[in-house]
DNA sequence: GTGGTGTTGACAACCGTTTGCATGCGCCGC
DNA sequence: GCGGCGCATGCAAACGGTTGTCAACACCAC
């Protein structure tokens, strides 16, 4: 004979209460009880009155995991992250858990465990139930673009795309990114630029770099100076001592995202001899932050986030209705922010 | 007569593999195959082992919802967060994520929509079924006090404390870590010490500033002079201009947190004609990644993220032993990292 | 050879919901 | 007033697992 909880006495707290025990109080079936908490559904309106007032005063509510084991809706988007170094993810990761909140569902998040490889959290999730995937990695192993199409559920790349017929993806428009940036140093007669790449296989960073590199030599400038900074700030600011360093060191950095880009500004500080914006102008990607704080006064290409996250939460809506939307990829268009980096319109003050 | 799936054609996919097929496949009952995933279970080697290779050939894990369903365990701790906007937190959450990855648990994130208060958030992640809530937000109301106490699961407050006999805590230890950089100060000789305070209501910023407050007097200095920072950047540099405009302005200032100290130090780079370390020293509190770049270079007291990760942990863990832990206050020793803001090792570029 | 012992697998009940189906009721038009 | 119609309701079978109970079985010592 094992002791039984109340012999324990040590969870005398409300033991939750089920759709029995709402129904027995109101006086009616457990189905009456489902149906008051199911929408339009089949049910005399005094009877769900009663119900639903039963039920907050017992505090009740569906168990989410039951109900999605029947109705394969668990209310949960799995939230698959890698790069969690870079500010731009955990602000990804707010206002999609704010916006997942505001229609009652909530984000599960996936981290792979040291050495993990990505492809194994994606059985996982799918093993919770979750109604849609949502992938933020840079990069993305061939393996796991087979097992993403195998999905059962919508798999939608966020911030990346991939030639794959059979993924849907919201990426911000990388490429008139980079072109834009691009005709805005040729506008403003930069002559020598350069491009400070992230990871190899990050596609933001290639259609950044392939809208750039176009751009400027549609232009009439030399092609860009290509050094790689991982997407990191120590990245950046080897970036910038490895430019400096040349005898045709670049007038223009554009860094694949703003991470990096301050990590050239401080790196170009640290190296001292040259200044931001009066020698070297600097331009990063994304709009973290800190790029506005005054000591980097960054010029940046915003990204939509709200916007990306918009659509992302439209593909998975759409994902269960009766005619679900095929998988596409969504490019939103983004801005170009000017700062002290280049000159703009809040002067920086420093070497002042 | 409704469309069935298969005539549909929309999700011809790898419709999920349930543990009567693996049973079947294996040629056993399908006890034997929830056997063979439970540790420790009265099962035959060979048994478990022809289960097992089924069940990879398949694919198959068992379903957590449904395991949870009758084990009350559903593998998920829930993390109530609500400022994202400063970066310690996504750390925090990145760590969190990891280490419940490693074994085998996973993160439900909640954050309160739009004008939601944070005690609503509460009975949804009880209603998933979590093994427990960690709770980071700076402020709790006396409701959401109550609330918690009243759980059916632990709940355990991160970077807080609350004096709640009912509820655990684990915190870096502020009092000491206020102490420690008074007394930084007071042996380095500076005169006019400023505190920059964050929130009313977090126990972090009171208890940071008590400790420095009494160590200050204690060794012979004038009560620090007070602001408030409201934790954000721009508090910190509404702080600056504030605390510089003064006749008795201060030579040394301790922000409550780090992105408030970088707000400081870039106000006081904005305002001018007072140079950091040489006329005033600024200190924070977290050592984010910011911290460490070259333009801030902070001195900081740094939080002992992964202790107290781990220390949570095993609260968690604890909690569903046969004797689980009495709800306890954890603190965890920090410590101070000294940089260029107080003159420290890595001597600061600017003004050369 | 037989009784006792210790494993192992099948059976069935259960976790907390949803939902198809059947039933019973009230209501309307004729 | 009556037949049918449709809405509201309850019953019971799922959903995908876990786990206590019990029978069967092999094995060992006597």
């Amino acid at each position: 004979m094992e002791p039984k909880r109340e012999t324990v006495s040590r969870k005398p707290k409300t033991d939750r209460f089920t759709a029995a025990d709402v129904a027995r109080m109101a006086g009616v079936s457990i189905s009456a009880v489902s149906r008051a908490f199911t929408p339009n559904a089949s049910i005399a309106k005094g009877t769900k009155a009663r119900v639903l007032r039963a039920a907050t005063r017992l505090g009740y509510h569906p168990n989410p995991l039951a109900r999605g084991l029947i109705t394969r809706r668990s209310g949960m988007v799995a939230l698959l992250m890698t790069e969690v170094a870079n500010p731009f993810y955990p602000t990804v990761l707010e206002t999609f858990a704010r916006a997942l909140s505001d229609r009652g569902k909530h984000v599960m998040l996936f981290t792979p465990a040291e050495d993990e490889p990505l492809e194994s959290l994606l059985p996982r999730a799918i093993s919770y139930g979750v109604e849609g995937v949502v992938i933020t990695s840079a990069t993305l192993s061939a393996a796991m673009r087979d097992a993403c199409a195998d999905a059962p559920v919508p798999v939608i790349l966020f911030n990346r795309t991939l030639d794959c017929a059979e993924l849907s993806a919201v990426c911000c428009d990388n490429e008139a990114g980079g072109r834009a940036i691009a005709q805005f140093f040729a506008a403003r007669g930069r002559r020598r630029p350069a491009f400070v790449a992230g990871l190899p296989g990050a596609s933001t960073s290639r259609h950044r770099e392939r809208g750039f590199t176009a751009s400027i030599q549609q232009a009439g400038l030399p092609a860009p100076i290509r050094v790689e900074g991982n997407f990191t700030f120590d990245g950046g600011m080897q970036a910038a001592a490895d430019l400096l360093a040349r005898t045709d060191a670049p007038d223009a950095i554009f860094a694949a995202n703003d991470i990096m880009a301050l990590g050239v500004l401080d790196g170009i500080r640290q190296i001292g001899g040259r200044r931001v914006p009066d020698d070297i102008w600097v331009v990063g990607f994304d709009d973290i932050a800190a790029a506005a704080w005054p000591s980097f006064d960054l010029t940046t290409f915003r990204q939509p986030i709200n916007r990306m996250i918009a659509e992302t939460l439209r593909i998975l809506d759409s994902a269960d209705t009766d005619t679900p939307a095929l998988p596409s990829t969504v490019l939103v268009p983004g801005r170009l922010i000017e700062r002290g980096s280049t000159g703009g319109r809040t002067p920086s003050t420093e070497g002042g």
